[in-house]
DNA sequence: GTTGGCATCCAAACCGCTTTGAATGATCGG
DNA sequence: CCGATCATTCAAAGCGGTTTGGATGCCAAC
């Protein structure tokens, strides 16, 4: 059934059903109600792509998930900021395109979706640091707001992103104050804006007691449950191995916890964890108590305010950049405690 | 650039240069190499709206995610199927549309999907046991094809599964013939297909051996790392608690091996255990030698598999239903060993 | 020298909707 | 009672492609 049948079964003309049906004023409400009533009988639905071919908007966003062609990995943070998404597109009649590119040509599947003309904004994903898909965005004129954001970018663009170097500032903080002097961190891939970030906020809060970073205790890598073990398997054998670990991720976190239990060592009393806690729903940190001392922000909430915020600049034809820092709250579990004093060290 | 600019610039018909650009015979070569030239140096693609509704054809696939309302947790073997389907429309040209349906509403979500006419054809995922939508689907009219089965369901429909009852078999199979008596089952919620087959195939090894499975020794749940974790500390309480578990995913086998090492019990030595692993990016099974032993199966495969499968119906108009089992392998990794005895078992 | 066939190309219709511009009849103010 | 105003409806022209049904010109065949 298409919108000429329905007006012909009405005996009315495609003009005053596509007017009825739309809320347009200069219809009488007795005919509205009877073509709404005809609509409902015989379960009219306009066919989506002509209403897009003739308003011109695709009603629908592009979300261009970059895929590493070295380690062919999603990131796992990626369904449920995708969930929280979808739900605000689901909302306001948005359908949601995926478009998955090795990020070697990840600028020719900008250009592309650009010209095909199926989206009205992208949602960019995974920025890393001097990230080359802002300006080139910029460029092309496409809305788009970015879920974080790109240390060295110009600024003029929409994000949402998570204050991940005041977080891992205060997390490195709370393990300071615990007394923990050998503090390990592992991080994500360095040139990822995320992780250069929480790197940052590491190493601001050692500068602010006076206490460099040392690099044996730095790692960055692939957030994986097999780096968490790996990495810390690893730094157990130094001569001076680390009385705390601060991670990146939850898998990571996961990993560490494997490698210490592997030496006989109690979490939380012999070495401190923190992670980042991304809410993911399939990976709570606890049901009532936290497992682990984390960085708390939710992807899924992540979502929803890119999408809305991106729906927002559509409706409204774009306007000064908008950006959203969401603070993360320090969440206080059973993974952190004390430094163990050293038994040189007893005065 | 538009179609009808192109054709002006190049002193050509529309027809004639939408006829070469897609490969038509009726257009000479010399023709045909002038129009793909200027299409290239001006960047010409054609609209997609229009394309779409010119040829009646969506050049999508829409993947409808039901979201539990209850439980609000995305699968996280969902990233993983996406990225594998994603490679293959990619390739074939064809757009993904993500609809997060709340499964309160599914239904209308598929009836809308239909008569929007958005997408040429859908991938069902997560089927229940007994699943409403695949007759809906049928009914429907719309190509589609199942990631995974339905018990009970009129059989005439599309699939791609893992065997998930004989995997099962096997792994309870292989515990067994450990020496382990006292087995455990964490599984998914049992309504799901896939869960229902696992515990089958579980069920299955033991009666082949003239045992019955233990109700007290059988949970179905979210699978979380709290669900492995929780699961776990109740049942190492029991008189007669089990020396090995199956658990149908990795991260209730996390949570599972925090129990362990909780009561100071090491992985396959005091308790065995053998998990499904689904192969995510993100949650390798150990780098060289297998963390855990493990049923495996590729579920960004399965997802190459499921939109490869589509694709062949869609556009070769149906026909006979087809099926695709994958096998999944037992790889043998450091969590299994044989069953400790018992003190007084001592002979 | 026609005629028929073939290779090329084009005008126009169509896909199903929105939207512009105009027509119609009813209502109202003077 | 008449012109202006308003409410309501419609015909037709897009949107940007594809596709049908000719045109045109050229060449081989008779």
């Amino acid at each position: 059934m298409n919108l000429k049948q329905l007006a012909e079964e009405l005996g009315l003309s495609p003009t005053t059903v596509s007017r009825a049906l739309n809320g347009y004023p200069e219809v009488s409400e007795a005919t509205r109600l009877r073509v709404a009533e005809a609509a409902r009988h015989y379960n009219y639905r306009p066919n989506t792509q002509a209403k897009r071919l003739a308003t011109g908007r695709a009603m629908a966003i592009g979300h261009i998930i970059p895929l590493s062609t070295r380690h062919e990995i999603v990131n796992p943070v990626f369904a449920d900021f995708i969930a929280g998404a979808g739900e605000v597109y689901a909302r306001a009649g948005y359908d949601m395109v995926l478009t998955i590119v090795p990020d070697s040509d990840e600028e020719r599947a900008y250009r592309e979706v650009r010209s095909k003309g199926n989206v009205d904004g992208i949602i960019v994903h995974g920025p890393k640091v001097h990230d080359a898909r802002l300006p080139l965005l910029e460029e092309l004129g496409l809305p788009f707001v970015v879920h974080g954001r790109s240390l060295g970018a110009d600024p003029g663009y929409s994000w949402v992103d998570v204050n991940n170097t005041r977080a891992f500032e205060r997390a490195t903080s709370f393990l300071l104050d615990l007394g923990h002097r050998r503090i390990a961190l592992v991080n994500g891939i360095e040139t990822m804006d995320f992780a250069a970030r929480r790197r940052h906020g590491f190493e601001r809060a050692l500068a602010a007691r006076g206490l460099a970073a040392d690099p044996a205790l730095m790692v960055a890598g692939e957030m994986t449950e097999a780096q968490g073990h790996d990495v810390m398997r690893d730094m157990l054998t130094l001569p001076d191995p680390p009385t705390a670990v601060l991670t990146a991720s939850f898998l990571s976190a996961i990993g560490v916890r494997r490698a210490l239990w592997e030496r006989g060592l109690r979490m939380g009393r012999d070495v401190s964890i923190v992670t980042h806690d991304d809410e993911l729903g399939y990976l709570r940190n606890g049901t009532d108590e936290p497992i682990f001392t984390a960085t708390r922000s939710s992807v899924r909430e992540a979502g929803r305010r890119c999408a809305a915020m991106l729906l927002r600049r559509i409706e409204s034809g774009a306007g000064a950049p908008e950006t959203d820092l969401m603070e993360a709250t320090l969440v206080v579990g059973a993974s952190t405690g004390p430094a163990p004093r050293r038994p040189e060290t007893i005065d």
